[in-house]
RNA sequence: UGCCUGAUGGUGUAACUGGCAACACGUCUGAUUCUGAAUCAGAAGAGUCCAGGUUCGAACCCUGGUCGGGCAACCA
């Protein structure tokens, strides 16, 4: 099982024929020049105030990755420059999910908060040339001198502060002496830029909070620009990745370097488009929201593209990375199929996992003429795509549990299933008849009356074929299960899309997203641990909730099996 | 109506930098099947945002448009 994980990152990876995104040509462009001698360094740098999702991943993905095809490294980096909004728990929890989706940073695990000290000397630096000044005006009247993209800014009546006084200023600021907000220190670049982020820019804002590394040792921080690239440099990053809302910020991450950096040697910034899900949506903010407002359960709610959402729900760190190298990399703004994302756990999934039967809705079957208290253990393969993982005993006996679906009064042609008169196959078992059935008052079928044909046990070499074959479970041997079956969270494509006035992505939640039932399991999922994987047949992949118990089993749906039987019947 | 940026089948990504548009998902046929899954074989689907130009030849180059995204946090 593990070659042939090993074989689809290779076909995937290795195909000598597969082209280059447009990150890879620049960088094999530059390892042609020598440019850093050949040194390729990326790093991953999130901030740690959330979970990170699917989008992360593919920004996890893309920079570890290109560490490893051309040789080089990948840092992982927490910015953590913004101590009111950033947590320890997000740490660890983003240490964990880079960590299960297979990536390595070795010794490299950094804080932006590490840089502090040489970021302020590098402010200090800044003011003692007259390049960044000290500026009393409150946030509001800030940005309104900045004014707007069309009209150049105006200057603050603090931009032309002596030196000394800048110091002095900055230095009250770093010892404490001013409350939050009253003052900060700014770069001075151009106040008629057309680029907004160069007209002055704040680089310095005193924060009298407790940062989760520094503590208390600091009431002033870096801002985002004062502090990427320069951490960058310090860690000897060559291509600096990020996603295109941050293109308009590149020549701020270049005027600090170059303002900054006496070296030759600069990282340099490149900008890729984020991923977008259909019927998902992705932003913190909004994640966030379905969490505080109780849409869904928590951040690894199985419904959520977080990656602990996705690990819960059953999806391999092997189908993510294959799904990420699939959507590709390149600038234009996108939307990817859900489609891929399931095609994806799905290829992964049948080849890795044990089939087991289980019945979701259940119909009781009476094989009339199959002896009273007889019970057959019968030998199925536990994966047909892969032999190696050998059989499991199932047992057999009178009165059987089929899927409702499975069974039709009226059935038309083109059904494969039971109907009055109609045989199947029990899958390992048996050929059956439908001799009868009985309904209740509301004329629903609560039970069926089968005979069995002896002759054509599983493997005995019966030449005898029907149509159909239903996946069984023995009711006297059913475990119980609660299973939860999921479904998009959203019911529009692009959740933000909305049709009237005053709605928001929360109008278009799919309210069915979440239907919890109790299944019908064969007993063979006695013993399970939580994140065990397996193919319920004929209806998908499911895996162990950590909410399971031995007591009471719990199965999160990751995803149907593809279902071209239910295309055809959606049609007539 | 400023600046940055993008536009290729339904979706996403390619096209050796000028040589008759490819791959994946999806869709549709058919084969096979003790999972209506998987697998296998095949098909349909874009002439590359528009209009000009250069060229023997343009998705790639030039000019002018159109449309989309981003930017005005003491967030990242």
């Amino acid at each position: 099982m593990k070659n042939n994980e090993k074989k689809i990152e290779e076909e995937l990876n290795s195909n000598e024929s597969r082209s280059l995104n447009f990150i890879e040509t620049i960088i094999e462009e530059d390892i042609k020049n020598n440019k850093h001698g050949g040194r390729i360094h990326t790093r991953f740098p999130p901030e740690p105030n959330g979970y990170l999702h699917i989008g992360h991943a593919k920004s996890i993905c893309l920079n570890f990755g290109l560490a490893e095809k051309y040789n080089g490294k990948c840092n992982l980096r927490f910015d953590d420059t913004n101590p009111t909004k950033e947590e320890e728990e997000y740490v660890n929890s983003i240490i964990e999910d880079v960590k299960w989706l297979g990536f390595d940073w070795e010794d490299r695990l950094f804080y932006a908060s590490d840089y502090f000290d040489q970021i302020y000397e590098w402010a200090v630096k800044l003011i003692s040339e007259g390049k960044a000044y000290v500026d009393d005006q409150p946030s509001d009247v800030i940005s309104e001198q900045r004014r707007t993209p069309t009209r150049p800014g105006i200057e603050s009546p603090f931009r032309n502060r002596s030196i000394e006084e800048n110091m002095d200023l900055f230095e009250k600021m770093k010892k404490g002496e001013f409350p939050d907000g009253y003052r900060v220190l700014r770069a001075k670049i151009d106040m008629s830029s057309p680029n907004m982020h160069m007209r002055d820019p704040v680089i310095y804002r005193i924060l009298h909070a407790t940062h989760h590394r520094t503590g208390d040792k600091w009431c002033i921080y870096p801002m985002y620009d004062f502090t990427h690239g320069q951490s960058d440099y310090l860690e000897g990053i060559t291509h600096s990745i990020c996603t295109l809302e941050f293109e308009i910020h590149r020549p701020l991450y270049d005027w600090f370097l170059d303002n900054l950096i006496e070296t030759e040697y600069r990282p340099r910034q490149y900008e890729f488009a984020r991923l977008n899900l259909s019927y998902t949506v992705m932003s913190k903010r909004k994640l966030l929201e379905l969490v505080e407002e109780g849409y869904v359960n928590s951040w690894d709610d199985p419904r959520m593209p977080t990656i602990s959402g996705m690990r819960r729900r059953g999806y391999t760190p092997e189908s993510i990375r294959n799904f990420a190298d699939r959507v590709g990399v390149a600038k234009r703004d996108n939307v990817i199929d859900v489609g891929l994302l399931e095609f994806s756990v799905r290829e992964h999934l049948n080849k890795i996992t044990p089939r087991i039967f289980a019945v979701l809705n259940p119909l009781k079957i009476i094989i009339t003429n199959y002896p009273e208290d007889q019970v057959e253990e019968l030998e199925l393969e536990v994966n047909p795509e892969d032999t190696s993982m050998g059989t499991r005993k199932v047992p057999f006996s009178r009165e059987i549990y089929i899927e409702q679906d499975d069974f039709m009064q009226d059935p038309p042609k083109k059904f494969f299933r039971l109907g009055p008169g109609r045989e199947v196959r029990l899958k390992g078992a048996y050929i059956i008849k439908c001799e009868d059935y009985k309904k209740d008052e509301n004329g629903n079928v609560v039970e069926l009356y089968c005979t069995y044909d002896p002759e054509t046990k599983s493997g005995s070499g019966s030449q005898r074929k029907v149509k159909g074959t239903l996946h069984w479970v023995s009711v006297a041997h059913a475990i119980d299960a609660e299973v939860r079956l999921y479904d998009r969270l959203f019911i529009k494509e692009e959740p933000d899309v909305v049709d009237k006035e005053g709605e928001n992505f929360k109008s278009n939640i799919n309210t069915d997203s979440l239907k919890i039932i109790t299944g019908k399991i064969e007993p063979g999922v006695l013993g399970v641990k939580a994140f065990d994987k397996f193919q319920f047949q004929r209806l998908g992949y499911f895996c162990v909730d950590p909410d399971s118990t031995n007591e009471k089993l719990v199965f999160n749906r990751t995803v149907t099996l593809r279902d071209s039987w239910a295309k055809v019947s959606k049609k007539k």
